[in-house]
This record gives C-alpha cells, structure tokens and sequence, in this order.
DNA sequence: CACAAGTTTCAATAATTATTGAAACTTGTG
DNA sequence: CACAAGTTTCAATAATTATTGAAACTTGTG
C-alpha cells in the first residue's frame, strides 16, 4: 500500500497544498510573486530538500521560472544549498528558524521599500530654497517629518533584525506593561 | 510680474514637482499605484485645498482616475474634503500631521497583508490530523510558529497605531537603551 | 576535448494591474 | 421638473509585471 493512501497522510499533503496556496496569495499582497511565496511556502513544509526539477513538477512552473525564483529567495537568505556529493543536481532547504525568516524578510523589504526613499529624500533636502518664503518652510519642515519618520523607522527595523529571541521578548513585553 | 518668475519660488515649484515624482516612484516599491503616491504628494506639499479639476491638470491624469484616487485616499483617512459654502465642488487637503499618516498607512498595509494572512492561517490551525504522524507535528508545529509571530506583529502594528507622539518616543528611546 | 547533466539567460508571450474617457448618475437651483 | 455643474462607474485599452521555453552556457567526467 502506498503510504499516500492511508487518511491521515492524505489529509496532511492536502493541508500542505493549501498552505502552499495561501501563502502564494498572501505573497501578491505583500507585493512577491505568487510562484516566489508558493515556492517558499512548499521548502517551509517539505522535510526534505528539493530540487530545480521536484519545485517544477510539485509547482506546474516552468524551468526558467524555477531558477530565477530559487536564486532570488538564496539572494534573501531564505534557502540554503544542499550539494550531495557525486552528484550535479542542486537541492534547496528553506530556513527553517521563523525568526531567521523575519529577519530576512525584514532585511529584503527595507532595502526595497525605505532605503530606497531614504536617498532621495536627502536628495531633495539638500535642494536650496529661500528661508524668508514662508512657502519653502512649510515645505522644508514638511520634508524634515518625513526624514525623521524614515530614520526611526530606519533604527526600529534595524534593531528588529538584530534581535534575538530573548531580546525580541524582552522588549515586546515592555513595550505592553 | 508673474511671482513665478522670481528664482526662489521656481525652484521651491521645482522641488515639489520632484517630490511628488519620488514619492510616486516610492509608492510603487510600497505597492501602491503611482498616482495614488503623487496625489497624496501633491497635497502634501500643497499648502492650500485641490480640487479633482486640480489633480487633473496637475498631474495629467484622468478625470476618472482623479475620481478613484481621492476616494481611496479619503478611505485610508489620508485626506478631507474640504466644502466651500455655495460651491458644488470638492476640494482635498491632505492630513499633514505625519504620525496620523504613519498610522493610517499602517492601519491600511495592516489590513491588507496581515489579517487576510492570519484568517488563513487560523484556518489551517483547524485542519485535523494525525498527532501520533512526525510529519504532521512537524508541519502543525511551522504553523504554530508562523501564527505566532503574526500575532506578535499585529499587536505591534496595532500598538503603534494607537501610540502618542510621546508614548512613542518613550518607549522608542527605552528601546534603544 | 566531447559529451551528459545540469543551470541560467532572455526575448516572446501571458497575466495582471492601472488608466482612460464616455456614459450614467447625483445634487442643487431657477 | 429641466438644466447645469459636478462626481462616479465601468468596459475598453494601455502599461506593467510575471512566466515560458528554447538557446546559450557551465561543469564534471571518461
């Protein structure tokens, strides 16, 4: 009997497809493609590591899709390598830890979505004006909120990623009394 | 003379003008449409109340587009409608104060990418399965984690939505020290 | 070096998302 | 109620982003 038929075995593979699913959602709206979440969500819950050609056929993705996908979540830290020897097929294990997994994603999301706004916020601070027009101040302290906002929010998400767990919990607890 | 001759107030024009370019480009990484990010732009820099007319010609878009974009930014709590007593039309002004607007993002970004994510995953806590089955204490187990850390990051996101300009800060240093 | 077994790249295409613009609707006023 | 002055909706279209798949590349081995 394959093991796949015994209820339980049946149930838990179907509940691993949805999870594989919903997190492809969930990834459209966090602004990843569905194929980069469904991907990571099927090496979270895979046991074993995967290759190029197991994501393909268990995702219905295409070759190219596979290799860029995989290369973009070993580019967040996300998956590791898993060379066997003898042979040349790679294999791919997710990071496991979910607070590793936070960092990473934290990390990613940073570069992308602040460091970036960041820049060109200096950028256009440093942009002259005259001092005396009432209008250039306004619009001069409007920027200065924003650049401080940045910065804060700079300092939280740094000092996230560098958490650890017991720090991480420390803190949280504090910031709730 | 136009007072938009003098050199001080055509470069102050200027530097809006990139601003609300930046923040358009930004508002893309953030997930947002690029004309949502530069109305907001827009009327965050400027000091008096726009009209949809106003957006329209500013920014060359569409009436409809206009149309969508203002009420979607009402919706976030971004912006007010401003009436003018014997006047059908609207005019907007964008809510300056950055904390509020800290907030409304993350109320708005809360909503769409983490309590979808957490009904989902709510659900599938609920899938039965086999306790005695390793593989399925494994995969309940990632579950339980991922829940886990969803939950610490909505009360998180939910605290700072609440916060005071001073409980922020407060806590923010004691953070840090 | 030739070949096998893989991986990566990238132009073409598909899928998705944003935008337009005209028609339908709303609201206040004579 | 007819009209003017606006707003909203939504099907068609444009723009963007993701995906495919075949060709080019890489690497290890006899």
């Amino acid at each position: 009997m394959n093991p796949n038929d015994n209820p339980a075995t049946t149930s838990l593979a179907e509940a691993k497809a949805q999870f594989v699913h919903l997190w492809g959602v969930s990834g459209s709206s966090w602004g990843v493609s569905k194929t980069l979440a469904q991907v990571h969500a099927l090496l979270l819950v895979s046991p074993a590591a995967l290759s190029t050609e197991d994501l393909m056929e268990q995702l219905t993705i295409s070759r190219g899709n596979a290799s860029m996908t995989v290369r973009e979540l070993l580019d967040w830290g996300l998956l590791y390598k898993e060379l066997r020897p003898g042979e040349r097929r790679e294999y791919f294990v997710a990071e496991k830890d979910m607070l590793q997994v936070t960092r990473c994603i934290i990390r990613a999301r940073k570069r992308r979505e602040l460091d970036q706004m960041k820049r060109t916020l200096d950028q256009l601070a440093a942009l002259p004006g005259d001092p005396a027009d009432a209008d250039y101040r306004a619009f001069h302290a409007a920027l200065t909120d924003i650049q401080q906002l940045a910065t804060v929010s700079d300092k939280l998400l740094t000092r996230l990623m560098q958490a650890e767990k017991s720090w991480f919990w420390d803190k949280f607890l504090k910031m709730f009394m």
